[in-house]
DNA sequence: CTGCTGACTGGTA
DNA sequence: GTACCAGCCAGCA
């Protein structure tokens, strides 16, 4: 255990693909809270880095949205992302996903909490 | 190893 | 709601 830190940047990456590959469909998460999950609550900048090289297969990317409910970005394909998103049910606006608060899937606060439905 | 960039966020004006 | 500044982390040249 005392190694682990030589291995938090290689482990981060594998942890937030980990939790993205946990958000269920219709649902979508934020940077920030991908990066929390993924224990590292101030690393929301790495998680788009590592969403944009996307290591691992299967992941679904398009479901990892900026704050506010923006979409971000999605490597110049983020016409696809929107497509992708209301696609799974989600109403997506010109900027923005509406009823986004929720629509958020908080891995983090589905410890004792109960989503909306 | 050093420096810049980027699929970002929060606070203030 | 929009615009500008400062902070944080990983990947690439």
């Amino acid at each position: 255990m005392t190694k682990r830190l030589h291995k938090v940047e290689s482990d981060f990456t594998a942890r937030v693909i980990a939790v993205v590959r946990r958000i269920p469909p219709g649902r979508v998460a934020t940077y920030g809270d991908v990066a929390a999950a993924a224990g590292r609550p101030r690393a929301w900048r790495a998680v788009g880095t590592i969403m944009r090289t996307c290591p691992a297969g299967g992941v679904p990317c398009h479901r990892v949205i900026a704050a506010a409910g923006r979409l971000g970005g999605y490597g110049g394909n983020l016409e696809l992302k929107r497509a992708l998103l209301r696609a799974e049910g989600l109403l997506v606006g010109a900027q923005r996903v509406r009823d986004f608060p929720a629509r958020r899937w908080a891995p983090a606060l589905r410890a004792k909490s109960r989503n909306t439905g």
